[in-house]
DNA sequence: CAGTGGTCTAGACCACCCT
DNA sequence: GGGTGGTCTAGACCACTGT
């Protein structure tokens, strides 16, 4: 007997799609409150943990958040734009062609708990700046916020044989960051490989990023290379999933 | 009073940290089962649901699989890697610098369920070829597979004025794709422009591409452009999140 | 203080996998 | 058939938000 497909889905995931429905049609928008707990059970007859089932779908989908003592509300996304390479992005622009509405960064970044050390590299880290295992690089951590909202977590790592007691290896590295103090070296970045992956945050991520449940994080692995290809720079990047749109611009 | 740091964490998520650590230990590894439900409430002496909630916490974080009639799992990242502009892939690849392990396409993408009609433009699209709201446009909707599992969906929209009634209107565009079409019409892609975002899917999502839950998608807007920028295809893609790296190189 | 969501217990029945 | 995860009920106490 084949699978019959005419069994109803579970109740929760019902209530949980006729929610889902009043949101994408419109008549529930950005910030407006949903059905709570209290309204689900007595709307469907169902029991208390039923109806908390129904809205975790939700929660986990990202589409609502829930907010203790007040209620659940529908989530908005507004996320900002990260450029790649920013060749083509004017012509794109002027033609009004960027699909997601984001803001412009309106305040600039603030960084935020700044961590430098001289460590060994992981594996990975010495495969990407082309490093035997175990070499001293200088590593610099930090959270970047936007008007209070943590935005990114950041890890560069640079080879200590040319970074260990320059600027490089302070907290404040000057003016234009460690991009200008590798130009001062000869070390320019002239090429870029950026490496980008899905998933969901840890514990201590979304701690640290504020995230609320159902918030996907990006991760972004770059490498920046001088003109003759030598890796100077390799840096990891974790980004809230809801604060950003990436953008490339390239040629065929 | 400030909030105090000192109240411990609910039970359920102690259970799902130590589940955690570990995986993150090695201790558990790829594929291994986990402590299921019974396992849980006996070890630490809580009730089904308290178990269970542990065990979705891992679950909607995408580390573990649930199987029903089964276990519990911990899942595996084995992701295909997606090119952007392919230039400087090659000197990357062979300095072995990329990042994330990827598995290369054994066999080549089969296409599936492949729709194709003729509609007015919804507005973004509109926007992103540079026509007039409800302009007539080819769509073009697929589902790509790799050996029997869904990686992707994508939907691509073309100006019916140079699209409608020949191959790209057709399922079968022949050797090369539409962009073979289009490079015999005179528009061969010439820039291309991609934004990419990351959400969690829609249940029709969910079923399309074979998702287990806590797994983000990742969303790919791709516009096409020839020599002297007119937009000629605007492509739609969803991608299975934990099955992709993305990879884009550019230059300074 | 009433209402909200967050945590937790102690049951129940079911569908499914595996042996 | 025994064990697994999936759904659901009917309670309880708590922390927090609002007025």
């Amino acid at each position: 007997m084949p699978t019959s497909e005419n069994d109803s889905p579970p109740v929760y995931r019902e209530i949980a799609e006729d929610v889902r429905a009043a949101i994408a049609s419109g008549r529930l928008s950005d910030g407006d409150r949903v059905p709570g707990e209290n309204d689900l059970m007595k709307q469907y007859g169902v029991a208390r943990a039923t109806a908390r089932q129904a809205l975790s779908v939700l929660i986990n989908e990202g589409i609502v958040v829930a907010i203790r003592g007040s209620g659940v509300y529908v989530r908005a996304f507004r996320p900002l734009r990260r450029h790649g390479p920013r060749r083509l992005s004017r012509e794109l622009w002027g033609a009004g062609r960027a699909i997601w509405q984001a803001d412009s960064p309106g305040g600039s970044f603030e960084t935020d708990s700044v961590e430098v050390a001289e460590v060994a590299a992981p594996a990975y880290v010495a495969r990407a700046l082309g490093l035997t295992d175990e070499a001293a690089v200088v590593r610099r951590h930090r959270r970047y916020r936007l008007e209070d909202r943590p935005m990114q977590l950041a890890t560069s790592y640079l080879p200590a044989e040319f970074a260990a007691g320059t600027a490089i290896a302070r907290p404040e590295t000057g003016p234009g960051g460690i991009y200008a103090r590798l130009a001062e070296q000869g070390r320019a970045p002239a090429h870029f490989t950026e490496e980008i992956r899905v998933r969901m945050p840890t514990p201590e991520e979304t701690a640290a990023l504020h995230l609320s449940a159902g918030t996907p994080v990006l991760d972004v692995l770059r490498t920046a290379l001088t003109d003759d290809h030598t890796a100077v720079e390799f840096n990891e990047m974790t980004l809230d999933g809801s604060a950003y749109v990436l953008q490339y611009d390239f040629d065929a």
